[in-house]
DNA sequence: TCCTATTATATTGGATCCAATAAGAACAAA
DNA sequence: TTTGTTCTTATTGGATCCAATATAATAGGA
């Protein structure tokens, strides 16, 4: 059991993200505080961080509650996220790559490209190694833009799901459709950095924005299984990764 | 003297943008505490808050210190921010206007108008009407938008100063120049309307986000007058309001 | 004089307690 | 049965204390 604050913060932000604590749930300090054996002092701290993450909203009086996410909110939080990975994007264009930097996009590329070499549907493995890959091209963008302030406004999407590269949702029981579903995300990976490299700012910007919509498909599936339009955050089939 | 939790956040808040914090000072919970009159304990939940807002660094075993922000990082805010009113801006003439908010909108540029009526410079209560003018017709914008995600990531940008319209900067010293560059982006705000209530999206996002760029003069005349680059948040002439 | 070790001080994080406030439950009256 | 009042319980925010850790100052030795 942790027992220290950051491990605290980091075990309730993760029972949130994983459904132990369900949508609208009430948390208060002296309940949590007895549920992970330590003082309320941390709790508090923790509450208050995760409030400010976006996580938690506090009910005066009441605790607080565990923020429900609609479908509408994802889809605006996708747009968001494409609009700043987007900007990343036009900065690195412009700025131009190093030698250093293409060869690390190239490597990437070419472990991307590595997974579709079959004619066989991933495997779950591949798509672990699809996520990591995806995870570091998109940081490697954002890191040649170098304008802390995406990287800030981007953190803000880090707990809704499908909004963050940092979270991964296939459909499991239908790999053949997600590989190909990967392979085209994949091969705009490849227009992104060729237009990266030849200093297409516009074009870099235009593809990447589209990009960020390419996980917007599981958002509807699991509109259609829901009854209502708040969705409980993540952890349902298919399996979130992250 | 503050007594309430949110009242330290306030106050502390207002220490470090007043600049009566100095960027790269040391603040430790126990002088802080003693100098607010209140136990430690909301000092430091007031901490982590101003951490996650950005406002302080944490320094292992000696406290906190206070941000410097360079021109760099304000110009990088300023171009997120234009991104992100961009895209606001877009989905508004994408949703088109109900004629109640069209109303508002007009009632906006009207009282900007007012102000540019006689061929006086504008006097400082003039810009006060201004920003508050300007404030409205940008929330305006977002309220239309209604992507909460943008609000969240523009929320970041509040307190770097020139890169949120809660802020405005002028040089006192020349009110005829500052007149005409208000001018300038009240004009802006007119071409924005029209490709709102005309439902040109692409225009829209185009001309917002570089009426996002309308402060960054002042950036530099800040610049030029530092020894260093990194400069102190805000409260020199020229005069900031906020 | 400089370097190292020891001691003193500063600082944080967590635990616990107290008081104020809010919410819920129980009871009484209409 | 419903409504209002009172009592009880839950909950938060702040204060204080303790222990662990980090930093600064001092003393001693080379």
């Amino acid at each position: 059991m942790a027992n220290s604050g950051p491990q605290i913060l980091t075990t309730l932000r993760q029972m949130i993200l994983s459904g132990e604590f369900k949508a609208n749930e009430r948390l208060a300090e002296i309940p949590t505080a007895d549920r992970l054996g330590v003082s309320r002092t941390p709790i508090r701290l923790a509450f208050r961080a995760l409030e400010q993450e976006g996580l938690l909203n506090k009910l005066p009086g009441r605790g607080y509650e565990v923020r429900s996410v609609s479908i509408a909110e994802i889809e605006g939080a996708v747009e968001v996220r494409g609009a700043l990975e987007g900007l990343a994007a036009r900065r690195a264009a412009e700025k131009g790559l190093t030698d250093e930097q293409k060869r690390r996009f190239e490597e990437l590329l070419q472990q991307g490209d590595e997974l579709f070499q079959s004619n066989e549907p991933l495997s779950e493995k591949d798509i672990e190694l699809y996520h990591t890959m995806n995870k570091a091209f998109h940081q490697l963008i954002i890191d040649v833009a170098d304008n802390r302030a995406i990287s800030i406004a981007l953190s803000r999407d880090e707990h809704i799901p499908f909004a963050s590269v940092n979270a991964l949702a296939y459909d499991k029981t239908n790999m053949r459709e997600e590989t190909k579903r990967f392979l085209f995300a994949h091969t705009q990976h490849h227009h992104i950095y060729m237009t990266l490299a030849s200093r297409q700012s516009a074009r870099a910007e235009m593809i990447m924005r589209e990009h960020a919509h390419a996980t917007l498909g599981h958002v509807h599936k699991y509109h259609g299984a829901n009854e209502n339009e708040d969705i409980q955050l993540i952890s349902k089939d298919p399996i979130l990764k992250q």
